[in-house]
DNA sequence: GTGCATTATTGGATCGTTCAAGTTGCAGGG
DNA sequence: CCCTGCAACTTGAACGATCCAATAATGCAC
């Protein structure tokens, strides 16, 4: 390899001083035309680029951004932060930023992971995703004035940080609406315990729809954990009942799946988040726009680091049911 | 947050000079006991932790690793990457080092990043995946000297460079194996077309099989791009050869969803790379190690950064045969 | 007590960049 | 003629770690 290009040999082509490139780099608006065209010459023709390490010890920004990646939880759902990861890398590269990745094994550890990497690696930013109720890690990362976005809404103070997020109400809303425009009446719902945020905010979107309407979505309601085995079950259970549904909106592809097996296919049912379960069998699915929410996620993120960093802001993007089969 | 603790911050704690809390750090035998013992008291009390980019700026290893995550091909295998990156990230930090994610557009674009990489951030070395037939990156980065490792065996010359792999041959065999002894006689392949590295030596595990079981595989191979209207078509054909076979040994789980589909369920189906999909609807498939594979690529790769750089190693991991409903 | 080898510690230079302060040259006002 | 003001550029220092060479402390034999 030849041997390194730094500041000083670029300045030395150019017949410049240090300061001189660093600025054409950084304002380049402080320097004389003629004298800018000739240092951006030497840097084309040295093939020069920024020593990230000597610039980030400088001014203490690493031009790097943090996200956690999970160990796949249940299988099903594992392609979404992929689809996810991608569409941030590829943002973040077209602003001049990199995506580091981490492992956690619950928030508390997280955190420890969030100081360990501010402190050796001085990291710019994190975006967490999967936000919850009370979640201890954007205190956290608040107290400590360290930029983050999160997608994934946070449930309690909607307003205190930026956040991107999908309307997950929306999403359901429209897969009970196109069932209830294909001539459906009895549409359950098989969703998770009540009480996570993403989970009820889902439930919500079909209730207000069926009460829209003039629908009585009373006793359709099931909850159970993510799997296909409790998504079977809970369509089994509403199949039992006196006046059984004949169509299921499922908050995820997993339980989707099993009101499917359960159903044996001779009822309406849709899933959400699109995963290549639902691509592969026919699911007709909720999908949410990963490519785009990364996409914001780093935008404002970036606007925190390099812009003005007063004042928060909030993303919501529209979901699209995918019709296939199924429904 | 607390002002900045940096090595100075701890020698004056621990009232020794600079260097000897460097060496407490670097080369801890040639401290005093009570020393560095007083040094590590005072990294405890003050939690110091070493500025990499200062580091990386005297030593020139940043102690980060690259790996590139694509768009999802095609839906159904984008677990398996996300599987492997979490086995990196968490073998990585392990060992004091961070991944960090790109992308890229093809292997030409590819080329051009490693180039970014390695002058802005010098990156320590790269995790390939997915490598195939005169594979132009691995001499690029060969030709440069920079350390790296493929997931994915070199088709052409297999010992010039290190990699990990995974036996799918040894993968395929099972699946026929064990076919074979639950009373299956007529077995055929659905395979991808001839040509690429990883189908034609999952087709070598069946042909072999066959052959060592006295079973004639004539007839019984068919080959088309991954999907499962593929998987279904070739499926078809297959069954309506005059003595059409009762088991599909299949190369991908979409060839073999397709498959299975075809079949109607009334014939014998493995699939390759336990992906969500099998796992959702009970498909017997093969499974691959990856965090193990994730693991030992980056071992080795700091291994030819830490310890002696002569020398390539080769690994190559058995997979498993996961049997569901379908075989 | 001196000399010598061994080990532990010290101060200074260095990596490549940006910040802060300083220099130069030139135009215009008094 | 001097001073001020401004624009364009240059110089020295700093970020926080490691490397190098020099010095101080220690142990041991004579």
């Amino acid at each position: 390899m030849a041997e390194k290009v730094t500041i000083a040999t670029v300045a030395a082509y150019a017949q410049v001083s240090r300061q001189t490139v660093s600025n054409v780099l950084n304002s380049p608006h402080i320097v004389r035309d003629e004298t800018r065209r000739r240092v951006e010459e030497a840097i084309a023709t040295l093939g020069y680029r920024a020593n990230q390490a000597a610039r980030q010890m400088r001014t203490g920004r690493s031009h790097l951004l943090a996200v956690r990646i999970e160990p796949t939880r249940d299988g099903i759902n594992g392609s979404v932060l992929d689809r996810f990861l991608h569409g941030m890398t590829f943002a973040a590269a077209a602003a001049g930023y990199r995506v580091m990745l981490y492992t956690a094994d619950d928030d508390r550890d997280e955190i420890k992971t969030f100081d360990n990497l501010l402190a050796s690696y001085d990291l710019d930013g994190f975006v967490l995703t999967g936000t919850d109720h009370g979640d201890v890690r954007t205190r956290w990362l608040a107290e400590r004035d360290v930029p983050f976005v999160t997608f994934g809404r946070p449930w309690d103070a909607p307003e205190r940080h930026s956040w991107v997020d999908v309307d997950n109400a929306a999403g359901t809303a429209q897969a009970t609406r196109r069932l209830i425009e294909t001539g459906h009446r009895r549409i359950a719902f098989v969703g998770w315990p009540a009480g996570s945020g993403v989970g009820d905010d889902r439930r919500d979107g079909w209730q207000r729809t069926m009460k829209a309407y003039d629908l009585d979505p009373t006793g359709l309601d099931r909850g159970a954990p993510d799997g296909i085995a409790q998504g079977a079950d809970c369509a089994r259970d509403l199949l039992t009942t006196p006046d059984p549904p004949t169509a299921f909106v499922c908050v995820s592809d997993s339980l989707a799946l099993g009101a499917l097996q359960a159903a044996g296919g001779r009822k309406a049912v849709t899933g959400f988040d699109d995963t290549p379960v639902a691509q592969a069998i026919g699911l007709t699915s909720v999908s949410q726009p990963l490519a785009d929410a990364a996409a914001r996620c780093i935008d404002l993120l970036i606007h925190h680091l390099d812009g003005a960093p007063t004042g928060t802001h909030q993303v919501l993007l529209q979901p699209s049911l995918v019709v296939r089969t199924t429904a």
